[in-house]
DNA sequence: CTACTTTCTATTTTT
DNA sequence: TAGAAAGTAG
């Protein structure tokens, strides 16, 4: 596609005033994007840095960029274009001291956030076993987000839990503000705040940005509407793209009225559709748009396929997760092997991170090279967030959870009981913990071991900080790692080896922090590199280098798009998630996520599920997703496989098709003698689903029978192997087993969970 | 104060 | 099952 269609040229073409286009999945709303950008500045006479530009994550930015700087020969110096949460801690940086912050401020990922919280709980005696730390935090955040005022929101409150809240939503601003740090919703909530509240500020950036261009913007949420609004107006030179039939943040706070209501805020609004989808073959979306059909709540699109026909879209039946790994992984090595695909071109897409498990061992297994985004992202690891808190207390000292993190690791003979005391003192004398630390008032009661102890961290800080006033980031790490006893006292554990050569990676990662790109603030190295380790997404990470496999949930996959593409897990209960059923609003949403998943492949689409599957360490009988209604299914080639064929016949564990309660047999596609799928897509899960008797070791007689010392049994992952011992009875019972494998070793497991067989084989 | 053990409980998606 | 919280011994 070099040329625009004629809708794409009305959205690129279109000058001032507000416009709105809902660009469906694949109709190349990136290239309107990037080319209205170049239009405004070589035609339109709009200088870069009059152009704000937001997109989803930060990798969507950096290529946004390049394209807009290819098609100018020119990099658009000046232009701001990041994620909403990077441009504005870029506002708040610059306007710190309106929001009680300095430009250091450190910004709190969820579990500080939550520590946070947990505090103010226990200062106003609000238990967390009435209501989690989770449960408050988000009712602060629809406060926030409602722009509701800790007054107003005091004197309205009327339910016990909104009782509980009050005070805690009092102290809110103050206990963050103490620690010089803002949380997630508050990063985006405080430039808005000060923006409305300063006249001044507000016309500076208005008259700065004369255009505005959002990019996924069924997915911002009230509080990001309201940036918007106050940055464009008076002019309303606002550009949103976004497609409703793929908001999945809901959960997250965005509100799909932002872009159902758009002509409505913006009465005068251009409303462009781009529904040709030059990215998938027709019978993916076909599927696609059978899908999103049973959606109420939704503008109406429908997608025009231009590519010609091609492969049908398959869905496969397995026994269980494992076998469904193996179906996977066989589809994609023999068409790898008839020279269909690489590696690179394939993706697996789940709904939970859980699942992500299964396929990891089943691509080892079979050798595959694989990339697993998202689950554990790499500042989320232990030893690495260990550094990060040394360096945001080096950067930002009255940072209380960085300095609670760091004096405990590695330990140095400081516990809970003086940080408590530090903390207590620490907020009675109004200072950081750092200062209350070596404060004579606060450590009345302190051993001089203790003391002692203190006074080496606080040095320590202190020598540091000097340190970086001038080193590099790299530098300042390596410093940090080794002066700590960090070092040390990682190699010394058990996957010592491994967590070193992360810190490693750290080291090296820093070595490429690029000071400030574009915009008008002064920031120092270490705190760029700080911002970066907590503002990446998943997706940001995704990297091409080697031939491998990439294996995500369907959020992270949100905007990209593959040849091949498997949905795993089409599951009642698993998509749609099991709570998703009593909410229609949720239930629309999830299949927003369906749509959003279908729509990421260009040639070959499978979608999998399984018969039984391993949740929560229990093995659950499952049924095939309600999502696959009778309609769908027009569009789908239905296929079991060959385990999954011999145990529904009777042949194999002993289980009919009675034991799934009238849930559908998985099947072949050349019959048609099974249940029709239901005209309606109502979910046929329910909530607590009977177990899979015939395959657990559950009753006593067999206990005894087979837990026997000296016995052979073989698990499903390690292998076969010998009791050595048994322990407890009934459901508690415990084995030791000594695996032959060596590499396995001798294992303490839970027969309940560890699904044991008899014998070898 | 720490390190180890036992008990409990949650289990969705992420900037 | 895994991870957190609570309990216990040194």
């Amino acid at each position: 596609m070099t040329t625009l269609n004629p809708a794409q040229r009305e959205a690129v073409e279109h000058g001032t005033g507000p416009l709105l286009v809902l660009a469906g999945a694949g109709s190349g709303k990136t290239r309107v994007l990037t080319a209205r950008i170049a239009r405004l500045i070589e035609r339109g006479g709009v200088r870069a840095d009059q152009v704000l530009a937001v997109t989803f994550t930060n990798k969507a930015a950096g290529e946004m960029r390049a394209r807009v700087a290819a098609s100018l020969g020119a990099d658009p110096r000046g232009m701001w274009i990041g994620t909403f949460h990077a441009i504005c801690a870029r506002i708040l940086r610059a306007n710190a001291a309106l929001a009680r912050r300095t430009p250091e401020f450190t910004i709190y990922d969820e579990d500080d956030t939550t520590a946070v919280v947990k505090r103010l709980m226990e200062r106003h005696r609000v238990s967390s076993k009435v209501y989690t730390p989770r449960l408050i935090l988000s009712e602060v955040s629809r406060a926030r987000n409602a722009m509701t005022t800790p007054s107003e929101y005091a004197s309205l409150a009327l339910t016990p839990l909104q009782k509980a809240v009050g005070p805690i939503y009092n102290d809110w601003d103050a206990a963050f503000a103490a620690s010089n740090a803002v949380t997630f919703d508050d990063l985006l909530w405080l430039p808005v705040a000060l923006l409305r509240a300063n006249a001044d500020v507000r016309e500076r950036y208005q008259r700065r940005f004369s255009h505005l261009l959002v990019d996924e913007y069924q997915d911002t949420n009230r509080t990001q509407y309201e940036l918007i609004r106050l940055l464009a107006s008076p002019t309303g030179n606002v550009c949103a793209v976004g497609d409703d039939d793929q908001a999945i943040y809901g959960w997250r706070g965005a509100d799909i009225r932002n872009i159902l209501d758009f002509t409505r805020d913006f009465p005068s609004a251009l409303t462009v559709r781009l529904e040709e989808n030059y990215r998938s073959v027709p019978e993916v979306l076909h599927l696609a748009n059978a899908v999103i059909r049973r959606n109420r709540d939704r503008l109406g699109k429908t997608l025009r396929a231009t590519r010609p026909a091609g492969e049908r879209v398959a869905l496969v039946g397995a026994l269980d997760d494992r076998d469904e790994t193996e179906v996977v992984v066989q589809e994609i090595t023999s068409r790898r092997g008839r020279g269909e695909v690489q590696l690179n071109d394939v993706a697996v897409l789940y709904r939970t991170n859980a699942q992500s498990r299964p396929f990891e061992e089943a691509f080892r297994r079979h050798g595959i090279p694989y990339r697993l985004i998202g689950a554990t992202r790499f500042y989320d690891r232990r030893e690495v967030k260990d550094v990060l808190a040394w360096l945001r207390l080096i950067a930002n000292p009255s940072d209380a959870e960085a300095f609670v993190r760091a004096i405990g690791a590695p330990r140095r003979g400081v516990g809970d009981a003086t940080v408590e005391m530090l903390l207590a003192g620490a907020r009675e004398a109004n200072k950081p913990l750092l200062d209350a630390a070596v404060d004579d008032a606060v450590l009345a009661g302190a051993r001089p071991a203790t003391r002692k102890a203190l006074a080496e961290f606080v040095a320590l800080i202190g020598r540091l900080r000097e340190l970086a006033s001038d080193a590099t980031v790299d530098r300042v790490i390596a410093e940090v790692v080794s002066a700590s006893g960090m070092a040390e006292a990682v190699r010394a554990e058990p996957d010592g080896a491994e967590r070193l050569e992360n810190l490693e990676e750290m080291i090296r990662g820093a070595t490429d922090v690029v000071v400030d790109d574009g915009g008008e603030v002064g920031l120092r190295p270490l705190d760029h590199f700080l911002q970066k380790a907590t503002l990446v997404a998943a997706a940001d990470q995704l990297s091409a280098d080697g031939d491998a496999v990439t294996i995500m949930t369907i959020h992270t996959a949100k905007g990209l798009e593959y040849p091949m593409v498997v949905i795993a897990g089409m599951e009642d209960g698993l998509f749609p998630l099991g709570r998703a059923f009593d909410n229609p609003e949720q239930l629309e949403e999830e299949r927003r996520l369906f749509y959003v998943g279908i729509t990421r492949a260009e040639q070959t689409l499978i979608l999998t599920w399984a018969r039984s599957r391993r949740r929560n360490g229990e093995l659950m009988a499952s049924k095939l997703s309600s999502f696959i209604t009778r309609e769908a299914e027009e569009h789908l080639a239905v296929r079991q496989t060959a385990r999954l064929r011999s145990a529904s016949s009777g042949i194999g564990l002993g289980f009919g098709a009675g034991a799934w309660g009238g849930g559908r047999p998985g099947r072949d596609d050349d019959f048609g003698d099974w249940d029709p799928s239901p005209a309606s897509d109502t979910p046929r899960w329910r909530p607590n689903p009977r177990r899979e008797h015939a395959v657990e070791i559950e009753d006593e007689s067999q206990d005894s029978a087979e837990l026997r010392v000296g016995a052979r049994v073989k698990h499903s992952g390690f292998g076969s192997g010998v009791i050595n011992e048994v322990s407890g009875s009934g459901r508690d019972a415990k084995v030791t087993v000594t695996f032959d494998d060596e590499a396995v070793g001798r294992k303490k497991l839970v027969a309940r969970f560890a699904n044991l067989q008899r014998g070898d084989d």
